[in-house]
DNA sequence: CTGAAAGCGCTTACAG
DNA sequence: CTGAAAGCGCTTACAG
């Protein structure tokens, strides 16, 4: 269908060139307050609303954003999703979403339609810390990294800090009297799987603890009902659980009850992301959450900087996340660990 | 920055002019076969990929779908954004998200946006049933709504059969030996509101159930806390609540193992929905689960149809839901009913 | 079957 | 400060 109302009803309106009413329109080059004024009026009159194909055609900017989220069925990437749309929004920006459903493939060839749909700048969630590079690195607009990173693509990137992260779990399950613990995350694919890992590790070291062989699999529900049948194999149960995400700590949970370990009374455990279900979970859990719409904000503060040309050194922001206590670690009967010792409690199904 | 690799190039490549390369690659109007080979073998030499942009302005078609959900951040949301995103792109589209946060106003903002950007058609949640239709009825490409409909907006509309979903809740509730009832869904604001309300009030009257007075509010967590404080409030309790969404029912059995009413051993309680969540919430949540991918395909197919030019009269296709049965509706000790009677068991805080 | 030309609706040097 | 003109990269009548 042809546009209603085109540049040159309103320039004819107006009485004016299609040149001079593009430039009061967009408020560019030397133009008359007199004149802007006439031009303004006359396209608010007849509801005048610049073509974004045709100025995207000529101009080469879309004011589209491309975002791309291994799956937005994650919940965590739904609330970042929404963070990112709404700030998105009132920047005048609209977002073209793709999901890489974690596929390396699929996700280069959703970046290639950015490239073609011309995109004016990419959010991206890397989909393999080791080999979603090139393809980022070869877009044709600025990208910035949102949540995960990947090597060999010197973007910006945005993020939670896995470190402070970790420390606040630690520290917190320390504090309820845990001195033995096993982590369980997920392996070396992504970037938060590498970092909060190495957070554990590091902070460990220096913490009055005794660790368990660590159990790493995916960002999932599935993976923590499999590293809870894991835990109960062992035998020994640890005195408490750190996990890498909240839907591990839910599989892991649901998993453990099914065993018949009860949480927090025999382990407390600890998720990662602060989703929303995280609260209304039983018992609630215990999680360290990211503050998402700062990631969101900062992610597109970048973004549109590199956009308008800004070519300082490339930055990472890292923001730190907040300890939410709930029951999956509180009991009624007081911190663990003096009533329990330092040998886990065993629990058959 | 300009494009690498134009349809010139390739024309120039295969030595013909722009026009028969437009017409080979497309693969409409007639040219010979030796011709078509000729330009498509060109076309991929250079690595030649249509200017989207450019089509768009000359065609009218961007083969962008817009979709307008109440709020990403809802998981049920997600996954049929999830579902959607995948199949559109099979098709060869792509997927311009919007959210409308439920507010009328941001929703028909986000719809002008899409009839500017032209997208080839519009998938939308209305955000309310009486007043969403002028803006859905006002857009410029073909729309069909989904999950929700909205009066007065004469369009196609893909959604699950709530009389089907709320039959078997109730015969699965009455199954398990419950003879009370309350229901908890949300107000007359959505077309899913009122129609599970009116399935429910409706049935009712032909089963062998007492239903106590319904509660409504909205479609969320906090909705469902709230009512459980009314219900706990009212004194006798049900022998079954039957909710209208899993998010409704999640609040309310959060809210209720707060006052002490333990789930299914006092109140059978229903979801509806069938998020991912309802599996490892304790206990696992007894919902009708919504056909998301059918959902999502129905829409699709009917869209394109339109985009199509088909004009056959505007239909409405109910999808029906299926019972998942988990454990907020069993309990190890058989059915509820004789062994409780008729009047709900009275929890205090 | 193929080509020359117009034109989608803008923006932006280039003149004046 | 303003206008005439070119052109972004395609598609599509219109001729032949």
């Amino acid at each position: 269908m042809p546009r209603d109302v085109t540049l040159h009803a309103v320039a004819e309106a107006a009485g004016v060139s299609l040149a001079t009413a593009s430039r009061a329109l967009a408020g560019t080059g030397r133009v008359s307050a007199q004149t802007v004024a006439t031009v303004r009026r006359a396209a608010a009159e007849l509801g005048y609303r610049v073509d974004p194909i045709a100025r995207a055609l000529r101009a080469g900017s879309t004011r589209i954003v491309g975002m791309i989220v291994p799956v937005i069925g994650n919940p965590f990437f739904a609330q970042l999703v929404d963070a990112v749309e709404q700030r998105l929004h009132e920047e005048g920006f609209e977002l073209l979403l793709a999901d890489s459903h974690g596929e390396l493939a699929e996700e280069a060839r959703r970046l290639a339609v950015f490239d073609d749909r011309r995109v004016d700048g990419i959010l991206a969630v890397p989909s393999d810390r080791r080999r979603s590079g090139p393809a980022l690195a070869g877009a044709g607009s600025p990208v910035v990294q949102v949540d995960r990173t990947s090597e060999g693509s010197a973007t910006d990137a945005v993020g939670v800090d896995n470190q402070v992260g970790m420390r606040l779990a630690l520290e917190h399950v320390g504090d309820r009297g845990a001195r033995t613990l096993t982590y369980v995350g997920a392996d070396d694919v992504t970037s938060n799987g590498v970092e909060r890992f190495e957070a554990f590790s590091g902070l460990i070291d220096r913490m009055p603890f005794e660790a368990y062989a660590p159990i790493r699999g995916e960002f999932s529900v599935a993976s923590g009902a499999a590293a809870a049948d894991e835990l109960v194999g062992r035998g020994a149960l640890p005195d408490a659980v750190v996990t890498a995400s909240d839907l591990i700590a839910f599989g892991l949970v649901a998993r453990l009850r099914e065993h018949g370990v009860v949480i927090p009374r025999d382990v407390l455990v600890t998720g990662f992301d602060g989703i929303p279900f995280a609260e209304i979970f039983s018992p609630g859990l215990t999680t360290v959450a990211q503050p998402v719409d700062a990631i969101a904000a900062d992610a597109i503060g970048f973004l549109l900087a590199r956009m308008r040309g800004d070519d300082s050194p490339v930055r990472r922001s890292l923001l730190a996340p907040t300890l939410v206590v709930r029951g999956s670690t509180t009991r009624d009967d007081g911190p663990v660990g003096t009533a329990r010792g330092r040998s886990g409690t065993r629990r058959e199904r």
